[in-house]
DNA sequence: GAGTCAAGAACGAACGTTCGCTTTACACTG
DNA sequence: CAGTGTAAAGCGAACGTTCGTTCTTGACTC
């Protein structure tokens, strides 16, 4: 199909990366040849090198999907108008990690990009930025949850941003290897611990 | 040299476990060759795979020493007689993370492991073993904040430890791949979050 | 001198990637 | 509208490399 429309690019570039993100599920970003993508995607080893010039790229598009994937819930969490209660936060981030640990969800792979990214600089570098945007999130949630007096008036927003934010990979990290706490306990773990319970 | 004691054996085991271990925190367990690591052991082919059968089996062994390593910093911290405040202990094991985060740090091999245990079985349950054992340390410091009247009484040990455990990994992984907090500021945040700040 | 074990050349499989060929949809000519 | 040219998309055999592992050899110890 040649002089083809943008959006069958589009889709065969989608086609292409759905498959890839099946097989990286599956076996692992250096466990999954080329071959098994190109398999996976129905189509010809030429035709995915015509999309994605390296097995490289492949694993950094679909890494970046994976890291960058929260920004919308973490960013919609800051923003919220008027401000939930640090808990209520919390647990929604916490409902997002629910969602995406199951056998298909993304942050399954999210694992193997941190991993990639000791060693490739530049995957390294986005996910820092990405990362540091998201503690910026819960360092606005920090600073209006102190506004609003959930906190010590003198509490460093940038501060209780970075311990809130440690609480998502905290819980994530616990369910992906050992299976728990569910989601509830850990947050009445949090509630124990945060002022707000006395 | 053949007919050779057992100490040499252990040895030339812990010779090429070190080889490896440099090797991994290197180049990672997937872009390593038995040929490096035997190159950097300084011994032949048949010398490595007479002590380990296979690359997995050299994997393997790396990985448990890196995720049990914890395991006598965390169990000393739970036995503290008096025991320590929160605070205090949570910088303790913070401090363990800062010291095995730098270069030479066999933290830096952590999240491979948690990559490698998603596609082996076996590595995967020793895993969970051993975060659950970890995890049982945090729920111990719990009970006994709780007895001291640093938590509410009605405080659920279970999940306060799970929580107050997930603050460790949230820490860790925000310095490895961010670079930020320290560890004084990451503190700071719990503290304000924590009711004994008031 | 017999037995044992490190050494490293050699092996077969699998890898990521390249490249020349075929197919096909559109643009242009008359 | 029919016929033709063209450029892009798709294809897959084949390449060179690298991998983990095996196997023969020879040196050394008892």
């Amino acid at each position: 199909m040649p002089r083809v429309s943008d959006e069958h690019l589009a889709a065969r570039r989608r086609q292409i990366l759905d498959a890839a993100r099946r097989c990286f599920l599956r076996d692992g970003f250096h466990n999954t040849s080329m071959q098994d993508v190109i398999a996976e995607a129905g189509l010809s080893v030429g035709a995915v090198y015509r999309y994605f010039p390296s097995k490289n790229d492949l694993i950094t598009a679909i890494a970046q999907s994976v890291i960058g994937g929260a920004e919308t819930v973490f960013a919609e969490l800051a923003a919220a108008d008027p401000p939930l209660p640090l808990a209520e936060t919390l647990d929604r981030a916490l409902a997002y990690v629910d969602a995406q640990t199951g056998p298909d969800g993304i942050l399954r792979l999210a694992i193997q990009v941190w991993s990639e990214a000791q060693r490739d600089p530049a995957l390294a570098e986005f996910v820092a930025a990405t990362y540091a945007g998201f503690r910026k999130h819960f360092v606005a949630i920090a600073r209006r949850a102190r506004d609003a007096g959930e906190l010590p008036p003198d509490a460093d927003p940038e501060a209780v941003g970075a311990a809130l934010f440690g609480l998502v990979p905290g819980y994530f990290m616990q369910r992906i290897l050992t299976g728990s706490p569910d989601r509830a306990s850990y947050l009445a773990g949090v509630r124990a611990l945060v002022r707000r319970a006395g």
